[in-house]
RNA sequence: GGAGAGGUGGCCGAGUUGGUUUAAGGCGCACGCUUGGAAAGCGUGUGUAGGCUAAUCCCCUACCGAGGGUUCGAAUCCCUCCCUCUCCGCCA
């Protein structure tokens, strides 16, 4: 959410801010000045109103406590409050306005970012390693996974629906390894504080990340209660510390969290309809930090170094992108994309996304900190990223670690996580 | 799900026959005095948001779980909801 008050000074930078994004964005902060100049008149005149009133009222209580007649100030005060009424009223269905018109506009995005209208203008930052030369064909991670009997989609139809998976045997134990390889990392290196968040969140979480009120058709939300499944831990991570006052000597606060999400993946039904790619449900590591604002864009590299040493340690090609303006998600100010080689595509995949939110959630959740020198409270700045997400790391495991006969070899780095096991399959 | 108890400032804890409570008091914390140094003691200060403003000074408004209501006046009375605790039931 965006600053009134700063708005109030700079609608200008605002609405140039928001017309890189694409379209349509300066229409979204009109009449928003207007109201607040309509609410914070009507919030005078309430206030000394308020004032009158409370002094009335002291003095009905000294007079009947004096045994004397009071009715003329208790009339005058009637009176009063009938204006009152209205001016609160007045005041807020401005601030309601104001409210629902700033949910909706995203954040601004960084200066440093390039311009662009999708993600085929997003930039290269840079890259590591080299996609490997295959001797043979390189097969799907679909056709690797059903052919070793670790994945199967036929049957996760069947209990589910599409876009769903079964991972089997060594798949399963492929996964988990996976999953623990990466908090195992992050929390014991890059110094983040593993946390196990509900996969259910209400709707203040989903509203403080910035998922609602804008986009809940991507949400799987429950029938019978007020609860939504977690599209990202990002959700119920971020909201660990809402409507919080941090201390300043407490930050930064780096979080790791394991958890499922869950995407009903609206609007992209003819994409990656075939594999792990694009599921309803995966799982993924995410790391999420609280920092003060100074410090936030040290912090985005740092994010996305961790991201990366995942990567690198299991030795897979990857490229670092920065998201153009256009691509850029909602919340975010600034995102790197880190993408890793699929043979079997013949091109790089996102498989981590990592961003500054600067003030945007922190104002929306409401999740300060007292500064050291004056006391005084100020917001956040917060950051997440994937580190990584685990079924596209699967995925690009199985494909370029790839034998010809259709076994995988475990990388390295994974092995003490499967019992020393060298090869999945045969 | 049933029955009961309760939600007050960073913490503890008064206040619940509605009216100088501008939320007592204590603890903690910060600064100062005192001291060779420290403790104790003494003094001062110590929430959040909004408005006003050059201002983190002052002043004003709101906030005693949330939202409504009664009243000239609500932490105190009424209604709805949320959460916590205890017991029972069910369950892993």
């Amino acid at each position: 959410m965006l600053d009134i008050k700063w708005l109030r000074e700079n609608l200008d930078e605002a609405r140039a801010g928001l017309a890189r994004r694409g379209a349509g964005a300066p229409a979204e902060l009109a009449g928003l000045l207007e109201r607040d100049e309509k609410r914070r008149l009507g919030l005078k005149e309430a206030e000394t109103l308020k004032n009158q009133k409370k002094k009335l009222s002291a003095s009905v209580g000294r007079l009947k406590k004096e045994g004397l007649a009071a009715e003329a100030e208790m009339e005058e005060v009637r009176q009063i409050n009938a204006r009152i009424k209205d001016l609160d009223d007045l005041v807020k269905s401005c601030e309601g306005e104001i409210e629902d018109t700033l949910l909706r506009v995203p954040n601004l995005p960084d200066k440093s970012i390039p311009d662009g209208k999708d993600e085929t203008q997003n930039q290269e930052v840079r890259s590591f390693g080299q996609p490997r030369e295959f001797s043979f064909e390189p097969k799907s991670h679909v056709e690797l996974g059903e052919g070793l009997d670790i994945l199967d989609f036929k049957r996760a139809a069947k209990i589910s629906g599409a876009r769903f998976a079964v991972y089997k045997g060594q798949g399963a134990r492929l996964l988990r390894a996976l999953i623990n390889f990466m908090i195992d990392v992050q929390t014991r290196e890059n110094g983040y504080e593993e946390l196990y968040p509900p996969f259910l969140v209400n709707e203040e979480s989903l509203t403080g990340t910035g998922q609602l009120p804008k986009f809940a058709e991507e949400l799987f939300k429950m029938r019978d209660d007020p609860l939504y499944l977690i599209p990202t831990a990002e959700v119920p991570v971020t909201n660990y510390h809402r409507d919080e006052i941090l201390s300043e000597e407490a930050l930064p606060i780096r979080y790791a969290a394991y958890t499922p999400c869950f995407r009903r993946e609206a609007g992209s039904y003819g994409r990656d309809t075939r594999g792990l790619i694009r599921q309803h449900q995966f799982d993924k590591v995410e790391l999420v930090q609280f920092v003060a604002p100074e410090e936030s864009w040290e912090a985005l590299e740092g994010l996305v170094g961790h991201a990366e040493t995942i990567l690198k340690k299991l030795e897979l090609p990857y490229r670092v992108m920065v998201l153009c303006t256009g691509d850029l998600g909602f919340s975010a100010a600034k995102t790197y994309d880190l993408e890793v080689w699929l043979p079997s595509q013949g091109t790089y995949r996102e498989i981590s996304s990592c961003s500054n939110f600067t003030d945007f959630q922190a104002r929306r959740s409401g999740i300060r900190y007292k500064k050291k020198e004056g006391g005084k409270t100020g917001f956040v700045h917060t950051l997440n990223g994937s580190g990584l997400a685990a079924g596209r790391l699967f995925v690009a495991v199985l494909e370029n670690y790839q034998q010809e006969d259709g076994s995988v070899a475990v990388p390295q780095a994974l092995r003490p996580y499967l019992n020393g096991e060298e090869r999945i399959g045969l």
